[in-house]
DNA sequence: AAAATAAATTGCGTATACGAAAATTATGTG
DNA sequence: CACATAATTTTCGTATACGCAATTTATTTT
């Protein structure tokens, strides 16, 4: 076991620093042998020490940006591909089912719902199915925030959205809504009537 | 105008290099400034010095990967926003909302469908809402195939899902499946009833 | 306007990234 | 198996990242 030695004020970080330079090694050597690319081929692709990217890709060393940069160009990829965000690959030629009433009911005070797929590895898309209990904003505290993006779909009854940024809306069973989920937002049943919801959510965190 | 001195064999690299540590400076300063954070706000959830970030934000020094992980960490951002990758950008802050019947009607012979939202530029999951009229895997000369993940959410009627690597499935209304998308795969109608269905594809290109 | 407070930047010592060259390991060929 | 070649890892010297404390700048309060 390596033992890397990192600046005494980031002690406490020093088991997620690891994990996370460990994880993008294995990505990085990864990416470059599904390129059929030698240490060589890529330190000549990107300008970068076949010493240096083979310490990285076995987590010895966190390149810094500039290397970085250097390599998503090397390799022909993009940042965000180049850290492989999502850390379980997605089960190829998979597809999974989910039954009614297959997952257990989750319950908060505003909402009842099923966070559907949740054995599903590696998706990017977190779909939610449930119902809103909230008839008033005044239910929450605050509003949710997540990064990333959100898509809102209405089976049933109606369903108002309030976000920090934005007038009120209200969706009829069948409408439907998307959204920058980092916006505080909180969904809320409008009728008398419970809205039943279906919720997928993309990036890290969820909604409900 | 402050000089850096990079490694020597860096040298053709030099202004690219430069070029590209300011951008994410100014992007990194942008992001903390969105979310009302002074360097020492930055510095506590981060765990990275003051000093540190006002550097990186001033293109003076090039993080490492362990510090851009803390960074995404303490911004609550994935690091593709930090590189602020990615085309076309989603609106922050926004919500759209899809009416009933407001985006026109797309038919082939197998689906009539909407393509919700599409007129909403940087977003990255593709909702789309629509009838299959197909009742028969035979009405399909070959499976459709896109890179990407996909989810569909049975609204009303009965659905078979079948896809070249696995049995076919059949969902009820309320039933949902996810799926690997560059898989080959149909939908059909299994019952009397063309099924309604919401479908949202992730990735690059569009099912139907 | 002066004083107090908050926010950002600079200075300096230590740790780590980095590249070139050498050494080691892995692979291919006769 | 021996040898040649390719690929990866290690060594070592230099440059840069990094954090803490001090200083400067910007903003707020009186």
């Amino acid at each position: 076991m390596i033992e890397s030695s990192p600046p005494p004020s980031a002690t406490s970080d020093e088991l997620t620093t690891d994990g996370g330079r460990n994880e993008f090694g294995e990505n990085l050597r990864k990416l470059r042998k599904d390129k059929k690319m030698t240490l060589a081929d890529l330190a000549t692709a990107s300008g970068i020490a076949a010493s240096t990217l083979s310490r990285a890709e076995r987590g010895l060393l966190g390149l810094t940006y500039d290397r970085l940069s250097q390599l998503a160009d090397g390799l022909g990829v993009d940042m965000a591909e180049l850290f492989g965000t999502g850390g379980a690959s997605f089960q190829k030629n998979s597809i999974s089912v989910a039954r009614l009433g297959e997952f257990e009911l989750q319950t908060t005070p505003n909402y009842t719902y099923e966070m559907l797929f949740s054995d599903v590895w590696g998706k990017a898309m977190t779909p939610m199915a449930g119902v809103v209990k909230a008839h008033s904003r005044l239910a929450f505290d605050d509003f949710i925030r997540h990064p990333g993006q959100e898509f809102v779909f209405v089976q049933s009854g109606q369903l108002t959205i309030y976000t920090e940024a934005n007038e009120p809306v209200t969706l009829e069973a069948g409408e439907s809504a998307y959204l920058d989920s980092s916006m505080g937002h909180v969904y809320t049943s409008a009728g008398d009537e419970d809205a039943r919801i279906l919720v997928v959510c993309l990036g890290r965190g969820d909604s409900a």
